[in-house]
DNA sequence: TCTTAAATGATAGCAATACTATTATTTTTG
DNA sequence: CAAAAATAATAGTATTGCTATCATTTAAGA
């Protein structure tokens, strides 16, 4: 029998894998065995093979868990959506005037990520190495439309919906807040990128995080005025 | 002997193929092809196997142009970055002041492209959604960095640096120019994705182009004042 | 026009990948 | 402690990504 473990809110929709891996030993290790080995040699070049052998385990064990490393990957981004989602409450709780909140809730979105000591088998760092190079990759699929049915994507709706109602609060005649905030969290995730690996497709300032600085301020200009 | 085919300004650099597609006709054919079956199979699925069967020529023949499939994905979006860049020319040529030059350059980034009747090999409209949809997979991967340096990504960054320049005139005190622009070209390909299989992330507005609204909009509220 | 080189076609083959299946062994749990 | 569930061990298959070989066609130079 499958117990459902909802860990402190952070939790991931049962039809993205087939046994949910953190009702075992075996699959947190899976879980944290991936994002190490993803992190290091890319989505393209994981495969379920290399990852039983890193994981200890088998193959056949890993498709216990996983029909496939497409859908490995949307589980790993799916709980990281439903992570931000988690602190996302903290960071706006008793927070006024709505734009403050609004500033707070892009920091979060795009802020370089630190360890959360709370889940001992992800390492939420390398995880967001992952997110940044890899969660195209999720919905750049021709499979997008089924997935998005089996609700793969509902934790990142939720939290752009989330955002968009901050956005309204602010501003509640601007058109195009799901627009404006899914551009700025896809926006940073290429902008870290190419500040490690095409610099001049962006602009870093020594002695500040701007992707941060450029995401707070292009949202306020957008929605204020 | 291999001919440079320089077409009406619009040209490849030379390190991502093995052979110019452009100097015979059958490398015509195979990018053609290309674009037809990655139009409608998607890259992943794309195997030059199956491109060869369909240009009715064979596996070995195609990598005698392209060492593998994603250099030959690579060589689709320079080939769609340079012919932007060529059309971007026209488009600002003698418009005043800076501004609309600015808006101009930021229609021609982010708009549903259309048929351009001069290249009868290239269908413009399936290249673009397959710039949408792939052209992220093009730099999102471990060689990016070696890539980089055999200039596969030079007219990407050359177009973003001459529309940085036109950011700069209107506001030559904007922080963030590359950044900027790169968001809103990257994220118009996400908007038109999300447009069609996630609309939660965007908003569609009936009547109106709403990715150009937003972009332009937004590009023009970050940079004056 | 003949000769030679270059480009293409036809075919084969190989290692790695993405799975599936089978059976043996261990672990869990009622 | 017995039965059921989970995992390990191993094997196998179709597809993919790529290389190699050699025959044939096409183009180019003398």
């Amino acid at each position: 029998m499958q117990k459902v473990v909802e860990h402190v809110g952070v939790y991931v929709n049962p039809g993205i894998y087939i046994k949910d891996p953190e009702s075992s030993e075996l699959g947190r290790r899976i879980i944290s065995g991936s994002i190490e080995l993803m992190e290091e040699i890319g989505f393209d070049a994981f495969t379920f093979r290399k990852l039983a052998a890193s994981a200890g385990t088998t193959e056949a064990s890993v498709y216990r868990y996983f029909e496939n490393k497409h859908k490995l990957l949307l589980y790993l981004v799916a709980w990281y959506w439903a992570w931000l989602e988690y602190r996302l409450v903290f960071v706006t709780a008793n927070v006024e005037p709505a734009k403050e909140r609004l500033k707070r809730s892009v920091e979060l979105l795009v802020q370089e990520t630190e360890q959360d000591g709370q889940f001992a088998h992800i390492n939420e760092i390398k995880l967001h190495h992952i997110v940044v190079a890899e969660s195209v990759k999720v919905y750049l699929t021709p499979d997008v439309d089924h997935e998005n049915r089996i609700g793969a994507f509902q934790r990142y709706k939720r939290l752009v919906e989330r955002i968009s109602d901050i956005v309204r609060e602010v501003n509640p005649r601007y058109k195009y807040p799901h627009m404006l905030i899914s551009t700025i969290v896809e926006g940073s995730h290429h902008q870290r990128f190419f500040a490690r690996h095409l610099p001049g497709l962006t602009d870093k300032i020594k002695g500040e995080d701007s992707v941060t600085l450029f995401s707070v301020e292009s949202v306020l200009k957008c929605v204020c005025q």
